[in-house]
DNA sequence: CAATTATTATACCGATTGGTATAATAGAAC
DNA sequence: GTTCTATTATACCAATCGGTATAATAATTG
């Protein structure tokens, strides 16, 4: 038995169901059918813990969305890329895609925060440039890069969000819908 | 000294900023200068304070959301009017809107979900009724009441996430931007 | 003033929090 | 067979968790 998957695998369970902070260390272990020192010994504390789990279950993905963000001079098509790379990430980890969101929107001075807060900063920043280098085409966005970024990456979250509570389903069309309806918003 | 009103105050600013899991009793009675047995003597438990801390703090804006939602024949000015109750209340009320954010998507079987859940269950039920009131007019709707209810309400809790965030000022433009943006969703 | 009531302070409950010191055990290399 | 290293188990730490029993105090009423 891989232990060190093992632990990642049932703290990834607990954290997704009930919460970071309401999830105890020695409940992590007993689930693992662990003891403490082996979690410590492979993670050296459950904010380390956190740090694996988030960081080696979203490696995949972010890479994935590096080369999203490449400025191909069709700015909806990269939209529909980036669009896709969120929900095909959410559909494949929905469990942890639903410990990102709960984290991302609890408060900073939280432990976990900290975790996620430094992935979210490079996803903005990824789609920030993206939308840099498409101003170039279109004058009128110069200026608004962080408010578009911010608000696209919120209403991609939204989408996944409904999703993850069984409100709609991430299909192609709606790929379609959550480009359309941003794009709306800026050629107002 | 209202003891009661201060030791609301208090846990709000705590709760907001730390996190509901986060924040003991003691805490909330050492910011308050009171007792435990003061705390538990107004509202008799943990929880007990979480929900007259949501309840008391929404009164105002669920009836005024209510008056909203009455149908009037054009659909455009009752999504204005909704937003604008939404921003105005987050506007009032950052702290608690905050917490109630995050409260939000905090995992189910935490403690302080249920307090929130049946507040989000109304609104929806209010915005679920509006556009089947709407759909009378608008017959493609019929049927997808619910996810145009989730989707609607998803949207501003977004708008209203990045103003928290410093992203963007609910200004009236921006009232105007989300019903447009929402609208290109359904008519598309 | 005496009696009643509302509110408070002190001290405590068992359980759990994240984290660790120490030593026993297992496997591999020589 | 012996030594070395990696991994594990037992037991413990002070601090905090939500919650409460008991009794002193303050304010109100008769």
């Amino acid at each position: 038995m891989d232990n060190r998957a093992n632990i990642l695998h049932q703290a990834l369970k607990l954290f997704a169901t009930r919460g970071y902070d309401a999830v105890g260390v020695q409940e992590i272990c007993d689930t693992a059918e662990i003891t403490k020192p082996t979690l410590y010994h492979y993670f050296g504390s459950k904010r380390g813990l956190m740090e694996a789990l988030v960081n080696e279950g979203c490696a995949v993905f972010m890479t994935e969305l590096a080369s999203t963000i490449a400025y191909s001079g069709d700015l909806p098509l990269n939209l529909q890329k980036v669009v896709s790379a969120f929900f095909g990430f959410a559909t494949r980890e929905p469990t942890l895609y639903r410990l990102l969101l709960a984290l991302w929107f609890s408060p900073p001075s939280n432990e976990a925060f900290g975790v996620v807060a430094a992935l979210h900063e490079k996803q903005e920043k990824m789609v920030v440039e993206m939308f840099a280098r498409a101003s170039d085409d279109h004058g009128n966005m110069r200026g608004r890069e962080r408010a578009y970024a911010a608000t696209f990456i919120g209403m991609i979250n939204t989408y996944i969000g409904l999703a993850l509570n069984n409100y709609l389903e991430l299909k192609e069309a709606i790929i379609y819908q959550a480009v359309k309806q941003f794009s709306y918003g800026i050629y107002s």
